[in-house]
DNA sequence: TTTGATAAGGGATAATTTTCACAAAAAAAG
DNA sequence: CTTTTTTTGTGAAAATTATCCCTTATCAAA
């Protein structure tokens, strides 16, 4: 279970998602692999390739059992069990974090939210009270929480992760666009909304001057 | 000009904010790939193949001089030229989307928020007023608006994603968790935010695993 | 000047990821 | 009961990406 592929890893959210609709639905109990791929926009190879990195699930001639494959999916990703995870930055996409439906169906939940700006603590963010990040630190050990988002300017990411790290989480995901300097068994996920923006507006800049090309010669 | 990496692309972006910093400093005139790389987090060597793709941008035994560099990072990603960004869906999501800072910086503004949840439309959303979605199309016209942010619900997000393309939008930033069928020359970026976080559970949950093998055997 | 150190550019090589194609198993059809 | 169809799982091939390393250009110091 070693050497997974990164896009692998992410296509498999996208099945498990995939089937927990198909599952609620409550139509098909077996789905091939031809289908899954068609419907969330991959090939059948890239499907069943996927899933051998795990063991084999499916049945020949048949397909996979959608509630199984389900199921194992589930145990594969880690989201048969509940995780409690914590947020540092209650500025606005903070807060639409902690409002975001997603998480919850994947048992993650958001347990606590810090900030340092005092007019922000106390307020409410969905169902949480910002804290003071001063308490940070003790409130991550007491309930033994090894996750943070972290959304915080820039200039303060790299010190509020060091501190995060010294509190015992072991996974931070990362919105602030900076490279975060720590140990290497801690695992980080570099979120990068700009980036996203910027390589669409790249292809249609693209688009655009592929067309003048046209016109000039 | 084509058959650049995907990657590559994205590592543009992050290049292109990283100079910008050094110039906003006003520090070093010139930068070096080796410096580059290991400040944003890749190797030397990935920062000149990066660069490859687009033409000669150093000079030889010296490095690159940044305000130079972010220039032609600035021409080849597109964000030299403002552009214009309608948002549809006024949700948590959506509304982080319009207060955050990042875009501006990138001169992307979004200069419109459509929803169709008449308790949502006419309230404010950072500088915009709500408009309601039946306007959509009439707006995106007039303005010639080719860039969409998509943060409705996912059972409305097709239907939603045809209407945008019928008005004239070319490229789409898609928030829903749904895999969009559209004519093949619309951009889409699907973000996923549960992958990201589910990403790093996996990691976690075979950290954990892999310790109590330890303990057992 | 000459020499040494530095650093870009780019072809060659390696690693990773995707796609292909086929054997084997199950079900359906004849 | 045999043949055909379906569909998995998986090595092998292809494509894509990343890394290595060598050549060449530039600068600084002797």
């Amino acid at each position: 279970m070693k050497g997974v592929p990164q896009p692998t890893l992410q296509r498999l959210v996208v099945y498990y998602r995939y089937l927990k609709k198909l599952a609620e639905m409550d139509e098909e109990k077996v789905v091939c692999s031809k289908k899954m791929g068609e419907d969330v926009g991959t090939s059948s190879a890239q499907v069943r390739k996927d899933l051998s990195y795990f063991g084999e699930f499916g049945c020949k001639g048949v397909g996979y059992e959608v509630s199984t494959l389900m199921r194992c999916l589930e145990r594969i990703l880690g989201v048969n069990k509940r995780w409690k995870v914590v947020l540092v930055g209650a500025g606005n996409l903070g807060r639409a974090l902690v409002n975001y439906q997603g998480f919850n169906r994947l048992g993650i939940e958001i347990v606590e939210a810090f900030d340092n700006d005092l007019d922000k603590i106390g307020n409410r963010v969905g169902p949480l009270a910002v804290k003071n990040d001063k308490e940070m630190e003790i409130i991550i050990r007491k309930n033994n929480i090894k996750l943070a988002i972290l959304a915080v300017p820039g200039e303060d990411a790299q010190q509020v992760a060091r501190r995060l790290v010294a509190a015992g989480i072991r996974a931070i995901w990362n919105f602030a666009p900076e490279m975060l300097r720590l140990p290497a068994d801690i695992h980080v996920y570099d979120e990068n909304l700009a980036i996203s923006l910027v390589t669409l507006i790249y292809k249609l800049n693209q688009d655009i001057s592929s067309d003048s090309v046209k016109y000039i010669g």
